[in-house]
DNA sequence: TCCGGCTAGTTTACCGGTAAACTCGATGTT
DNA sequence: AACATCGAGTTTACCGGTAAACTAGCCGGA
């Protein structure tokens, strides 16, 4: 495109301010040369004002930012930052606001997250320390972050997150409470990467994902003897198979899943392994995702307000409520979950 | 943020120019000078050049827009569409862009599409007249869309989509080879909106989905006789309940379900009313979504390529490959088709 | 000695708009 | 008759950069 507001008016005899008003301001022109200008606008292959341009004056891009931790196609494959991203949307439609995704890759290299075009970030369950985080970070716009990393300091960042210790530790008594005493944990990551295999306390000491670390916290808390604690590598439920078959060589009657991810991985292998849920082996999972209620059998898990945590992270970022919360968690009792056996 | 690019220059008594190298182009300065740029910058607490105003002079935005059918937040639910984009997001990831997600809604109030800071768009299933997708036919950027709708005169736009209609075909045969003649067949949604009910010929010739009269015309073609039609008003699996009740009381012993999600909830509807599949019902889906493979039993259906189309797409749309080309489809025989009953 | 070619910057000209303040004639008001 | 008000535009001043062309000093080679 060539031909510019400049043009347009130029070629009407009027000044670019009125053409521009035309535009963006019916009511401060009649709605004569109004017409006048969008037709011959039209004629002239005029497609409106540039948006970049209106930007640039207005100082904003009409764009929220949503930050996922490295990969973007992992994040597009979990469902619960799926969830998440819906409540996203819904909120940011009702703002008039487009979404743009962004990957925070651990590699300093990009600058994706620098050079975007939006007028704030929400920071979904990245890694504290990710560089695509600080550039979001160092950006004069406003910064929400979800899940992770925690401010440090209180506030350093607004924040949002989810009382992920308590629902852990819920879950932890409910095994208890049936009576198991073998247990074992499943974790997706415990630091970037795709590291699997046992966790033994040095390697807990060394966590960098706070979420993950608060639910381990809280599965640890009322537990008399330490579990077996497996680092998955990975969140789906592939990543699970190997753990699980570990933990039933150990001879775990309960598990614990840190995600309904990791639990529908459990379910499935013990289901080819011909271990009965929940007669052999009880599981629960944390997230409460949409297909928890749909796993065979339905799963015992943590409820956490997913979607809402979108929307409600949309509104801290625009200003219409005040950060810094955790939102409840509770458990939402199943199929998955009975007496130990014996 | 005051704090500008000037602002640096004077306060070290360089011109401009050689602030926004010390940025863009470090070759173009000594090292020593570009330290102290960037060391004053910091401590003057300049966070960079501004991307809108770089964008604006450099003409592009870094990021490509994907535009879907009215509601974001449905997009962001169907499998079919989220694998597209995980497509999507792989391709744009390698060329460092950002993902722009914008609803196209029926309205013509918004004008996301209108507005949005993007280089090019990516148009995912729109219904054909959406004025969003007018509105970013206008903008004077690089646009391909994706199996909806297809150009008119060939040519109005760039074009990437599967071969719909051979797909239903191979799906219709394979029922009739099996010996099925009671056919019904599940649609979404044969205009936008959420009409629900049985399609008479009346209905089916307002159809304005193309992909949904192309997958239509193909069931059709084989059909020695006219098959029960029933649309759903919506392509989640619930959505489906109705209509397989429906078509079950006719007496159908077959369904071509217009997409996977249809298709599933046909089989959680006959495992409710105690209709064993593929026994006395055989059923069929369109896509070939993960969850296609995994549901009970798994679902015979046809397969597109959905992730490579998000990829191919990014590709299209920066040059990288030629349009207007239609992917394959064939069929995947699972376990949810078998022969006739009787 | 003179010239061509680097290096390291500077000058100048945009990019395509928006917004605030101002002008000017017509209207209405007391 | 004098004056504030309003509608409909215009003037002027940015927004915050990038890129191409130009300059000045310096070095090496013929």
């Amino acid at each position: 495109m060539a031909v510019t507001l400049r043009d347009v008016a130029h070629a009407l005899g009027v000044s670019h301010t009125t053409v521009s008003n035309a535009y963006n301001r019916p009511a401060k022109l009649s709605e004569q040369l109004r017409r006048r200008i969008l037709d011959t606008a039209a004629e002239m292959g005029y497609q409106g004002p540039d948006p970049l341009a209106a930007g640039l004056v207005r100082r904003q891009a009409g764009a929220l930012g949503v930050l996922f931790d490295e990969d973007l196609a992992h994040a597009l494959t979990d469902p619960a930052a799926l969830l998440f991203l819906q409540g996203v949307a819904r909120a940011g439609q009702a703002s008039a606001l487009g979404l743009t995704l962004l990957p925070a890759p651990r590699t300093t290299e990009d600058l994706a997250a620098r050079s975007a075009l939006v007028d704030g970030f929400l920071v979904y369950s990245v890694a504290a320390g990710n560089p695509g985080f600080l550039a979001a970070l160092r950006r004069d716009i406003p910064l929400v972050v979800v899940d992770e990393p925690a401010p440090p300091n209180g506030d350093d960042w607004m924040f949002l997150g989810v009382d992920d210790r308590g629902g852990a530790e819920l879950a932890a008594r409910h095994l208890l409470e049936l009576g198991h005493r073998r247990i074992g944990v499943l974790v997706d990551r415990l630091t970037p990467g795709d590291r699997q295999g046992p966790a033994d306390p040095e390697r807990l000491a060394a966590t960098t994902y706070q979420v993950a670390r608060e639910r381990l916290t809280g599965y640890l808390a009322p537990l008399p003897e330490h579990p077996w604690i497996w680092e998955c590598g990975g969140g789906t439920p592939e990543h699970a198979v190997p753990a699980t078959r570990a933990l039933l060589a150990s001879g775990v009657t309960g598990v614990l899943a840190m995600t309904d991810e990791l639990a529908r991985g459990v379910l499935r292998t013990a289901a080819t392994m011909g271990v009965a849920v929940p007669r052999d082996l009880s599981v629960i999972g944390f997230d409460d995702i949409p297909e928890a209620s749909r796993t065979d059998p339905p799963l015992t898990t943590v409820r956490q307000p997913l979607a809402d945590k979108g929307v409600l992270a949309v509104e801290v970022l625009t200003g219409a409520r005040s950060a810094g919360v955790r939102l409840p968690t509770h458990l939402v009792t199943r199929a998955t979950t009975a007496p130990a056996p014996r």
